[in-house]
DNA sequence: TTGACAGGCAACTGTTTAGTTGCCTATTTT
DNA sequence: AAAATAGGCAACTAAACAGTTGCCTGTCAA
């Protein structure tokens, strides 16, 4: 978990990912193109990728192909993303709440906060 | 979204947001407590998610509360999560596909590989 | 079988980052 | 008014990280 989330920090990692998501498979030199670093940079960001398991890889003859595993992407989502979200639902509730009562006698600027909070 | 990522990569950041996000609105100190770690580097990393939006806070006297903000991980979850659920989809698919396949004269290791992807 | 191609390994550099310590300011409490 | 509480700022250290260069190995094509 902590190996996935530390190899989604660097945006050429997640440039990598985007990559492979548009065509899979792709080799080490296929990867390169229009990244503007030299090919050992990327091929140990590809290492990274691999350790955290966002990417397996393929020998055939001298190539090597590179393909996407979404399940650790999916885990983080399952198990990280999906709890925050009853955060926000109270938050909304709260909100929903705070304008049915009647106004405030005394500004309260906590409930201003909630606002913010929405997008 | 590079800083919510990259607020994201550090194990005790993703620890304080747990925390606000079973309790919200504490302290520095609050938050302190069972990290093993000085104030001000937890200071520190609550400025990194103050960075990245995670986290908003609210003076009170002397004090200073800490708010989680769950917005930003919901749109990693929406503009980066989803997209790549469609990849599993896709292979669970070719898998079916495959499986539903009168069985191959020659071995395929490339079709054992979508096997390892699934959870 | 020589040359080109695809990639790997290891050592090194500069920058970022996590964490520390020491001291300072502002707000309470007594 | 003095002491305690909550937090901020700045300078520093050690480790991690991104990126580089130089050279080496294995595979394929002419």
């Amino acid at each position: 978990m902590d190996a996935v989330f530390r190899a989604l920090a660097d945006p050429t990692r997640r440039g990598l990912l985007d990559s492979l998501h548009a065509r899979d498979g792709q080799t080490l030199l296929e990867l390169c193109v229009g990244i503007h670093m030299s090919r050992q940079s990327v091929s140990k960001h590809l290492g990274i990728l691999e350790e955290a398991q966002l990417v397996t890889t393929v020998r055939q003859g001298r190539r090597k192909l590179h393909h996407l595993n979404a399940a650790p992407v999916a885990d983080i989502g399952e198990r990280w993303i999906h709890r925050f979200q009853r955060a926000r639902i109270d938050l909304l509730t709260d909100l929903r709440r705070a304008l049915e009562e009647p106004p405030m006698t005394t500004p309260d600027r906590t409930q201003f906060r909630y606002v913010a909070y929405i997008r």
